[in-house]
DNA sequence: AAAACAGTTGAACAACTATTCAACTATTAA
DNA sequence: TTAATAGTTGAATAGTTGTTCAACTGTTTT
């Protein structure tokens, strides 16, 4: 676990603006906030993670066919899903052996949407 | 570096959906863009960037001022805008002993915003 | 010129993480 | 009930990454 911004190490420098600093900590999201943020882009930080979604994106598809199209063994495919079951982006149905996962909601798409338009400058 | 898809291990399943996959395939994005975009998120993926990237918005701030808001040393900080200028979301101007930060432009304002929307549910 | 300060940088270390492997559960087919 | 298949899981490992430390550059002040 990262360390934590209360017992972090304080800056060494000697001519702070302290007007500036003090209305900009009055503008910053609370802690939780910015370790919430960065933890969801962390689980979209992975290619196996991203492909996962595009994959599962409109049709549902079972931890077989995902793995075949990706190239990966299944269990590389279902440690991933389980990283996107726990943090809510993802859905299953199980069905005979087959289990079927989708999108959870469409929130996610169109930050990854938005993503794909910046990259492409 | 994360081994690529193509010389990546093969899904061991038996009966797989050929169709299914072959469809999903080609609307799959290609595998440049899937590293592109993961790689982006993986930038927004850490407290201390997405905070540096809350400090300097609106107005910019040095590194000095910066790590004495976040509570860090300047080395630390200095890095990680390292990291944020080698993926084009900072500019910086000089100004005698100062270095001042600021965003980019407003694209990575925009994707941060839907991600605060999507993690307060 | 020398001292002081802001910022940068490379190396090292510690913490984290994605994949592999083997063992396991659960469902279906024989 | 036995064999086969889909999927999950924990441990181990290899690769990655964020911070620290020390040394450095460049600018300003004395």
């Amino acid at each position: 676990m990262k360390q934590r911004l209360s017992n972090a190490p304080s800056c060494e420098c000697e001519e702070v603006h302290r007007d500036l600093i003090e209305k900009k900590r009055g503008e910053m999201p609370d802690e939780e906030t910015l370790y919430d943020l960065s933890d969801f882009f962390k689980i979209l930080g992975d290619s196996t993670r991203v492909s996962i979604l595009f994959a599962i994106d409109g049709e549902p598809m079972c931890v077989c066919d995902i793995a075949d199209l990706l190239g990966m063994t299944k269990s590389a495919v279902s440690h991933q899903l389980k990283v996107l079951r726990q943090s809510d982006l993802v859905k299953y149905r199980k069905s005979g052996k087959n289990v079927f996962y989708s999108l959870k909601d469409d929130h996610v798409r169109d930050i990854i949407e938005k993503a794909l338009e910046h990259i492409k400058e």
